[in-house]
DNA sequence: CGCCGGATGTCCT
DNA sequence: GGACATCCGGCGC
């Protein structure tokens, strides 16, 4: 029989889910699987602990100048992969929300990781304890082996592609999530689309920027 | 734990 | 040229 069989059974996220505003859908995710299927169908599966939201008429995001080609995929139907550099050396993925041809997407943060820990540790050598392994998106993507070149613009619930969002119906209580300023954004720091779930090690540190500029 | 500098792709609303 | 949705290692407390 096939090894990846109980793997493969995961069920994929419902698209509809994609479908809301970006702060409704960024909270909304927390609990769902990330799935990273190798070459050799090898699979790691990660808990999403944190999310942020990003939309079109929001000064923090990508989108808001309009589409270029980096932000292109903002503008995608739901369920499309934004991946970009981020200061010129990490990637970071969002995964694209809304109706197609509204630039908005929620950014993965951190996850947990379920399974595959013998897939990410080499990917990730700089992790002093396993909470570290996906604890930023840089590192989440590190560990995953997600990168531009072959996930940008790639479907996530398209079960032939290689990175997929799924969902096992976990979802953490309601009172176990929180919300609060985004890291490191300058522009409308104080709105509150940083997402996580309460007690959970993976969450990243929060670091305000520089020289944030808050809501009076 | 906190602060600092270095790495550097993509954009300048 | 400067800013940026980041991470890491080195240093000091």
């Amino acid at each position: 029989m096939a090894p990846s069989s109980e793997a493969s059974h995961l069920p994929p996220l419902e698209r509809d889910v994609l479908r809301g505003r970006a702060e409704v859908v960024a909270p909304a995710l927390l609990g769902t699987l990330l799935v990273r299927i190798e070459s050799d169908g090898s699979r790691s599966v990660a808990r999403i602990v944190e999310t942020e939201a990003y939309r079109q008429d929001d000064p923090a995001s990508h989108s808001h100048a309009g589409r270029t080609p980096r932000t292109e995929p903002m503008f995608a139907a739901p369920g499309t992969a934004y991946v970009y550099r981020s200061y010129g050396v990490h990637w970071c993925c969002n995964v694209t929300v809304e109706e197609e041809g509204v630039g908005a997407a929620v950014l993965l943060r951190a996850a947990r990781l379920l399974r595959g820990h013998e897939l990410v540790r080499p990917r990730r050598v700089a992790a002093k304890q396993d909470r570290d392994l996906l604890r930023g998106p840089g590192r989440l993507t590190q560990a995953l082996g997600i990168d531009g070149p072959r996930h940008d613009r790639t479907d996530l619930l398209d079960p032939r592609n290689t990175v997929l969002l799924a969902d096992d119906g976990w979802r953490p209580p309601q009172t176990a999530v929180r919300a609060g300023g985004r890291v490191g954004v300058r522009l409308a720091a104080g709105v509150p689309w940083r997402f996580w779930i309460a007690g959970q090690p993976e969450v990243s540190p929060y670091r305000p920027h520089p020289r944030a500029e808050r809501p009076t």
